[in-house]
DNA sequence: CTTGGGATACTTT
DNA sequence: TAAAGTATC
């Protein structure tokens, strides 16, 4: 497939902490809101950018600049007592006027910290609608309940094989190619059967003719019929500036004289495209439909008006568009207009749309590459780049960087849509003034961990996997950060303890001598274990009697607790990477013990939401504490119990464990001079923000004073019943859109947010009992009987082969359909995120297209020779090809790494279903099938590569994102390292730059 | 005075 | 593998 036949669409939300934090609040689209953290502004919405209000402001100038400005604080985790049971202390609500709060106190910086977890949570609901969009069953419901009547669906599945990468909190980038396929070859059919036999659709006379057929039959591609598309062009404010626009540009749509090529124009297709292209900004337009690339970016158009339309009427946010035919200016086109618009961005005009763009607003520019170019060969715009020699590029940026650049500024890009699955790391952090005070890293230390741990519970639950390492990030008087790891700390049986990973961050940074005067410390957890077959436990229970499964269970536990094997990566030991611990085949099957057991964990549906209420903050304190000492000697003692035959973990109580930090070590004995003498004595010299350095780390040392009997204090709260309540609050907070009893899901639009959008009329209520895409919330319910829908989950060699990736068996189709249901079930309940895609590594043979791709990465590494021609001498190496998991009704994603799992688990269970259970047959096959998944995560890197773009109108900034160059092509293991090494600008050409500059 | 948080991901050494 | 560095929002 060549470059100009793929169509990507990137949505960017305008504004969209404020959108968030407007919806949850009610407050009108119109008032000028902005968020802010702390003293500063993080967000602005567009009525206070109207009003000058910029980031970078403090409050106090932007209630000056407008007086009416609604200031809203981030949520934060601040001082409460986390102790059993008790909510979390997140404060939230709008903000005092002038100044961060006054009375309230948890908007301070010195004592809590922010959360960007309500905005991890809407975004997912975004991810998931727009997922469920690409899915074909999605397009053919929509059409069956606009009562088109057309019974779509069952023929040849369309939509298959769309893509969706998030690429930040409120960005994705979407390859709709299939999708344009499908409606395309609808609408044109539209011809043979609608009104215009004729051959050329160009009249205005035809142009309404089709119109009309459209709004009558197109099944797809106007699901809800031509009619309600212009109401939507209405119904957002914006849309008048759109049409002026887009008739400066060109608006109209035309036949195009040339390349008469494609056959006629069908007049549902004309009449498409006028209504697309009056709803859009087209650069280089008008379409030319005789075109192929326009007729396919036309029709792109269509769909990213789909999915806004979607986005704004289920989940209440505006957001803008860029449909083009890459991931670069698809991310152009959405920058350029907003908010709440949309643009295509037809190849024709690409050239003079980059004439005059600033380098920075292209994706991966905006940094030292751009800069360089801009410094040391004068080029500010990409024209001006454009304009260089590949040679020059070459010379100052280096190989690789250079021919990156030659490409980018000419607007090409090959990069892939690359659905990203599961985050590779979780991430904690603060900062603060610098301090020396054992006792307040030590606060902040716990205040971390414990969001970490309940986002750890959450990814647990809903991957099924767990850190092996824990990072330690600190600032100290060296203006670089600076990061230590170990071992993750062992589970304890509710989970990671929030305690013992605050002390094991205190026991590395004790150690580094540098750390002394703080001023931001992070705790990070990556390197996960194997994500061991996500569908797994919910396949076995699928297949079984029930309570059999509880049962099971519990003999797992049982045998655990008695072997009591060191699971956990013992540094070392005979656990080689990838390599599935050695387990009895049920404990394959079984929730890991120091999990809840499935049911509950299904229930338990942890998301985002958890990782908030799970939070458990530590007693107020700005001043070091009796409190701090004793918690953490609890927590020493607590996580004692899971100390036995775990010594061997890297992580050990340190050189005098917890007595030894609460004073020992103050005294300075203990670990000398690493100990925390070090934190008194030195001095902030060095440190570029240079401060008054806090009391001093000595007193504040030797004024804390461990109780008596600390260590016998109450332990940590109990979270099995944390759980259990956390789940009602967590359904309470989630499901405002609730189902009915019965788990039939019908849209109840949330009075909130229909106070928020005054826009949304009747027509809209209308829609909503027609929509069938269920948002994550729904997925929650536990309503199996909707569950029976056929996954249509699907995978194309390459986008060329067209259809040619069914399922050849429909024998396994089903039986798989009917796992896939079981485990979309299971993870619909967890879903903290959406997975459109298989990891790469599995099976080469069938997920990479054979030789074909194969061949292509070769040429794709030859390419950075032979940049000339298109510029992109290989056709996009597509790589494996993965589709969405089409859980019809929007549930967990199943993709086809998944779809395998499920088979194996399902051959799996049979086996030990049967009488005499061989647990080496079934751990035998359990292993291959755990090792399709392991080499994933070096497999994760795609030749996409970095970076995330960002909306240059979101709060004018710098640059806009950046694109990566490369072919991207994934390939398991090395060669994909190699290509994507070759293909990006990598930090060698980076050093080079930086050592040009010295 | 002037920046800033908080968060992720990826690459290189 | 560990640590640092870069990019981006």
């Amino acid at each position: 497939m060549s470059e100009q036949r793929r169509v990507i669409i990137h949505i960017d939300l305008d504004c969209f902490y404020c959108q968030v934090e407007q919806k949850r609040l009610g407050i009108p689209r119109e008032q000028p809101v902005a968020v802010q953290q702390w003293d500063g502004l993080i967000a602005i919405n567009y009525a206070a950018r109207a009003a000058g209000v910029t980031r970078h402001m403090r409050v106090r100038e932007a209630k000056k600049l407008c007086p009416q400005l609604r200031l809203v604080h981030v949520e934060t985790i601040s001082a409460g007592d986390g102790e059993s049971g008790s909510p979390v202390k997140v404060s939230d609500g709008p903000a005092g006027g002038g100044g961060g709060g006054g009375g309230n106190g948890s908007f301070r910086r010195s004592e809590a910290k922010a959360s960007l977890a309500p905005y991890r949570e809407a975004s997912g609901q975004i991810m998931a609608l727009l997922g469920s969009m690409l899915r074909p069953s999605a397009a053919a419901t929509a059409a069956t309940a606009a009562g088109g009547g057309a019974a779509t669906a069952t023929g040849p599945v369309s939509g298959g094989g769309c893509l969706l990468e998030k690429a930040s909190v409120d960005e994705a980038f979407l390859d709709v190619s299939p999708l344009v396929d499908d409606e395309l070859r609808r609408l044109e059919a539209e011809a043979d059967c609608g009104g215009g036999g004729g051959s050329g659709g160009h009249t205005p006379a035809d142009a309404t003719a089709a119109a009309a057929a459209t709004a009558a039959g197109s099944p797809v591609l106007l699901p809800p019929g031509a009619e309600e598309l212009e109401q939507h062009g209405q119904q957002d404010g914006w849309g008048r500036e759109e049409e002026e626009e887009a008739a400066g540009t060109g608006g109209g749509v035309g036949g195009g004289e040339g390349e008469g090529a494609a056959g006629r124009l069908s007049g549902a297709l004309l009449a498409a495209a006028r209504q697309v292209a009056a709803a859009s900004v087209v650069v280089g337009g008008p379409p030319q439909l005789m075109q192929e690339t326009d007729r396919r970016l036309v029709v792109g158009g269509l769909i990213a008006q789909r999915l806004r339309r979607a986005v704004y009427e289920q989940l209440g946010f505006t957001c803008s568009a860029g449909v083009s035919v890459n991931k670069l200016l698809a991310k152009v086109g959405s920058a350029r207009n907003k908010p709440d618009k949309q643009t295509l961005v037809l190849p024709r005009g690409v050239q003079d749309m980059l004439t005059d763009l600033p380098l920075g607003k292209l994706r991966g520019l905006g940094g030292k590459l751009g800069a360089a170019l801009e410094g040391q060969l004068g080029a500010a715009t990409a024209g001006q780049a454009a304009a260089l020699p590949l040679e020059a590029l070459q010379r100052v940026l280096g190989e690789r960087s250079g021919l990156w650049v030659w490409q980018v500024v000419r607007g090409q890009c090959s990069e892939p849509v690359t659905p990203k699955d599961k985050p590779k790391s979780l991430l904690s952090c603060k900062s603060f003034e610098p301090t020396s005070a054992p006792a307040e890293l030590q606060r902040w230390l716990l205040i971390l961990a414990e969001e970490l741990v309940g986002r750890c519970a959450a990814d647990e639950a809903a991957h099924r996997r767990r850190a092996r390492t824990l990072v330690l990030y600190y600032r100290g008087p060296s203006p670089r950060e600076r990061s230590v790891r170990c071992a993750f700390p062992p589970h304890g049986r509710e989970g990671p303890s929030a305690a013992a990973i605050a002390k094991a961050a205190l026991d590395l940074l004790r150690r580094q001598p540098d750390a002394v005067p703080c001023s931001r410390l992070a705790i990070a957890a990556t390197e996960f274990d194997d994500p061991p077959a996500a569908g797994a436990a919910a396949i076995t229970r699928f297949f079984q009697q029930p309570g059999q499964h509880a049962q099971q269970t519990q003999q797992a536990q049982e045998q655990l607790a008695q072997k009591r094997e060191p699971e956990r990566h013992p540094k070392g030991s005979g656990q080689t990477k990838g390599q599935p611990p050695a387990r009895d085949l049920r404990t394959l099957f079984a929730a890991p013990p120091s999990l809840p057991p499935p049911a509950l964990v299904a229930a338990h549906a942890p998301t985002a939401a958890v990782a908030r209420t799970a939070t458990v903050v530590l007693a107020a304190a700005a001043a070091p504490s009796v409190e701090d000492a004793e918690k953490l000697q609890d927590l020493g003692c607590d996580s004692g119990e899971e100390r036995d035959g775990r010594s061997g973990m890297g992580w050990s109580p340190g050189g005098g464990g917890v007595d030894a930090w609460s004073e020992g070590e103050a005294e300075g004995e203990g670990l000398g001079g690493d100990g925390l003498g070090a934190y008194g004595g030195q001095h902030s010299h060095d440190h570029p923000a240079k401060r008054r350095r806090t009391a001093g780390g000595w007193e504040a040392v030797r004024g804390r004073v461990p109780p008596p009997g600390a260590a016998a204090a109450a332990g940590l709260p109990a979270q099995q019943h944390d759980a259990q309540e956390q789940q009602g609050t967590q359904q309470q907070q989630l499901q405002q859109q609730a189902s009915l009893p019965d788990g039939s899901q019908q849209q109840a639009l949330p009075a909130s947010l229909a106070a928020w959008l005054p826009s949304m009329s009747q027509h809209q209520h209308h829609q909503q009992q027609q929509q069938q895409h269920h948002t994550q919330q729904q997925q929650q319910q536990h309503h199996h009987h909707h569950h029976t829908q056929p996954h249509h989950t699907q995978h194309q060699h390459t986008q060329s082969e067209g259809q040619s990736g069914r399922q050849a068996d429909p024998q396994a189709q089903h039986t798989g359909q009917r796992a896939a249901d079981a485990s979309g079930r299971a993870l619909s309940a967890f879903q903290s995120r959406h997975t459109f895609a298989a990891p790469p590594d599995l099976d080469p043979g069938g997920l990479v297209a054979p030789s074909d791709t194969g061949g292509r990465q070769e040429e794709a590494l030859d390419s950075d020779s032979d940049p000339v021609g298109d510029g992109v001498a290989a056709p996009p190496p597509q790589g494996p090809v993965l589709v969405a998991g089409a859980l019809d009704q929007g549930f967990g994603n199943v993709d086809l790494e998944e779809q395998r799992r499920i088979l194996h688990e399902i051959e799996l269970a049979r086996l030990r279903a049967l009488p005499s259970k061989h647990a080496n047959a079934g751990r035998a096959a359990a292993g291959g099938g755990g090792r399709g998944g392991s080499a994933t995560g070096g497999g994760g890197t795609s030749g996409g590569g970095r970076g995330r773009g960002r909306g240059a109108g979101k709060a004018h900034g710098r640059g806009a994102g950046a694109a990566q160059a490369g072919g991207g092509a994934r390939v398991a293991g090395k060669g994909q390292m190699r290509l994507t090494a070759l293909l990006q600008p990598g930090r060698g050409q980076q050093q080079q730059l930086q050592q040009g500059k010295r």
